[in-house]
DNA sequence: TTGATAATGATACGTTATTATCAATAACCT
DNA sequence: AGGTTATTGATAATAACGTATCATTATCAA
């Protein structure tokens, strides 16, 4: 039994389907919100319950993986980006990904302290809220 | 009437005070419950509800601000440091201080976006937990 | 097609953080 | 000292986010 046609319990649904595009389609992190409004578009009654379900599973999975900014409920993008920031528009509420990143982090390290990881976002905001006006 | 002795409302209270000496004494940011077990040991019952209105009253009187992190509740620290960025230790959950900046953020910013400002968090384990076990 | 069962959607429940309520208490001006 | 009233502490109420439950529906191997 090569490949193997075992059933591991997992179904292709149209939902999960969505979801897995809506998200490796985007260029910026989403929210369950954002996502559920986004796939409810293509599918109607789309609740809350399977947005979360499904952002679990492709978490452990590892396709995605949380953004966490402060005060801002977690959103997902996919996990092939390279490594990279973020910055929050204070006016639209969209997070947006940074190329690059900075190197001398662990110079403002205290001694004997381990980093495991890092954050760093900038708020402001983004190229189309802070055009004029009108 | 020079300096006036005209009372603005606001009265001097033994939880006030020592909130207040709290903040100002310590090198780290502290959240509400750090807030609170801390002034405990002074104050027998104080209230988490006062530990928010001093809290709060101190922040637009901008003697303190507040420092976010994903996950973890808000925490506060005297306003009269200078700008820098903290660590969060994963094992105690403590926040700590980082002393400097990084100065090249901007030029990891799209073109018309603008910044207001930005945070900087490591995770890691601290001096305390880095150290072995026993 | 059909049957076993994974997945869904509605919703109740659980958390954690914070605010509102209100009677009792304590500050502070006179 | 006394009285006005800001402040306190206990607790109920909110709010935002996420999980658990469960009857119904849909997937998919046979």
């Amino acid at each position: 039994m090569l490949s193997s046609s075992k059933h591991e319990g997992r179904r292709r649904t149209k939902q999960r389907d969505t979801l897995a595009k809506i998200l490796e389609g985007s260029e910026r992190p989403l929210s369950v919100a954002e996502l559920l409004e986004a796939a409810s578009e293509r599918i109607d009654g789309l609740g809350v319950a399977t947005v979360y379900r499904t952002v679990a599973a492709m978490l452990d999975a590892g396709e995605i993986e949380s953004v966490d900014i402060p005060g801002e409920p977690t959103r997902y993008e996919r996990s092939n980006k390279g490594h990279h920031h973020h910055f929050s528009c204070e006016r639209c509420e969209r997070v947006f990904d940074l190329a690059g990143c900075l190197e001398n982090l662990r110079k403002m390290l205290p001694p004997k302290f381990q980093v495991r990881s890092h954050s760093v976002a900038l708020y402001g905001l983004c190229a189309a809220c802070a055009r004029p006006a009108k």
